[in-house]
DNA sequence: AGGTATTCACATGAAACTATTCTCTGAGTTAGG
DNA sequence: TAACTCAGAGAATAGTTTCATGTGAATACCTGT
């Protein structure tokens, strides 16, 4: 009876979790509780297409975790239920996310996806895209149907593509003879569609919902409910719901946060063999979660990335406090290539992937102008010492030193 | 002293280039009738 | 003659380089008191 046998004992004697998927991501519950004005919006705007009628196109905004996607497409199973019930109309409900990497995040693959889900085929790549776009207008019209078109993070398509994009795809009403086309966009940047081109932004925002973030007590309903399924009876007290709710609830209310708080708390508590979440175990899966995230982030980022960031670290630490600046980066940065062999990169593209660590939250990166002394990027790294240490073993390991 | 003008050290943008990935096409090759 | 193979053409993407333009404020330079 060793180390492992013990393990796999006491795992199959008192495991905590009932069901465990309920507090996975890709989870979908039978309720979603405090977004039924929400829900009942979509369902109105969307309505229409039960009689084949013309819809307005829907923009929704809200942060992440705020239920979107999830009320959207509850809305949509909705709506294609009944119309499967009654039978006559044909109505299709495409959901796609736009950000999926390798799937769907630019035009020509976006177009490619969504011929595949309407059942067409279509090669991964090797043809021009306007004739993808001409096949894709062929499918949808080629009967008389109703679509509703779902693009969630829709900001990140626009960012990598262009608006132009969503231009063609909200005047394609105008070229289908037999169908309607209605589009839904989701987005949870607010301030998406300012920056967007006028004609795009009256046609994707006839109407637009927005999604508040869930307060500390709406939360608490959310896991409680959850929680139930997921959980053996006794396993969870309500002082940990609460905790986990107000964690999330001070992150802008993000629903999905709170649930992998509670679902790694569990797996924490389960570990250390208990049958019994305590609070303890939420602090340590609050700080493990955020870990996780960085060093994935870390671990996945290209070489290059790798060697800034090594740059970023030695020059943290050899001026420990003093402001880093984008030209001592660059030079630390060569210095490190010569060392490594590696491929030097110009100094504006090593601006760019600063940028890039700025916006993963690595570093935070601030412009300032020093006068005669120019403008520059003022530089802090962001990892707390737990991440920080990590860090250097990952760098370590892939820049081989 | 107070007001302008300079100037620095990059930031930020746009366009162009490169390497790689993928499919399709058609020529040439092979195998079977 | 049909089936098969394989190089090359065309297209798209990611990652980068090249060229161009922008910019906030410390400093240098005036100006008139």
């Amino acid at each position: 009876m060793d180390g492992v046998d013990k393990i796999f004992d006491s795992y199959a004697k008192n495991g905590l979790f009932e069901n465990k998927a309920v507090l996975q991501a890709n989870y979908t519950p039978e309720t979603i509780p405090h977004r039924n004005k929400q829900i009942e919006s979509v369902a109105s705007i969307l309505a229409p297409t039960l009689k084949g009628e013309k819809v307005s196109n829907l923009f929704v905004y809200g942060k992440t975790g705020t239920g979107k996607t999830l009320s959207v497409q509850h809305v949509g199973n909705r709506i294609e239920k009944r119309v499967k019930d009654s039978g006559d109309k044909k109505l299709r409900f495409l959901y796609l996310n736009c950000k999926l990497k390798k799937v769907a995040d630019t035009e020509y693959r976006i177009i490619a996806e969504l011929i595949n889900k309407l059942g067409g085929k279509i090669p991964a790549t090797g043809l021009p895209t306007d004739s993808v776009y001409k096949k894709f207008v062929e499918m949808v019209d080629s009967e008389k149907q109703v679509i509703i078109l779902v693009l969630d993070e829709i900001d990140q398509a626009v960012e990598k593509i262009s608006d132009g994009f969503i231009y063609s795809l909200t005047r394609l009403n105008s070229e289908l003879v037999n169908s309607q086309i209605c589009l839904i966009g989701i987005s949870n940047s607010v301030t998406f569609m300012d920056n967007l081109d006028p004609r795009v932004r009256s046609s994707l925002g006839e109407e637009e919902l927005v999604f508040s973030p869930y307060n500390a007590l709406q939360l608490q309903d959310i896991l409680r409910e959850r929680a139930n399924q997921a959980f053996k009876k006794g396993a969870v007290g309500d002082g940990i719901i609460a905790k986990c709710a107000a964690y999330a609830a001070r992150e802008h209310g993000d629903a999905r946060r709170a649930l992998d708080l509670l679902r790694v708390s569990g797996e924490l508590a389960e570990r250390e063999g208990g049958n019994k979440i305590l609070e303890k175990h939420i602090d340590a899966a609050n700080s493990k979660i955020d870990r996780d995230k960085m060093v994935d982030i870390i671990e996945s980022e290209p070489k290059q990335f790798q060697l800034v960031l090594k740059a970023i670290i030695n020059l943290n630490d050899k001026k420990e406090g003093g402001g880093i600046y984008t030209g001592e980066v660059y030079n630390e940065y060569q210095n490190i290539c010569e060392k490594t062999k590696s491929e030097v990169l110009t100094q504006r593209r090593i601006g760019d992937i600063l940028a890039e660590f700025d916006m993963l939250g690595v570093i935070n990166a601030k412009v300032i102008s020093k006068g005669r002394q120019g403008r520059t990027r003022e530089i802090k790294l962001m990892l707390s010492p737990n991440i920080r240490e990590e860090t250097d073993k990952i760098l370590a390991d892939a820049l081989g030193n």
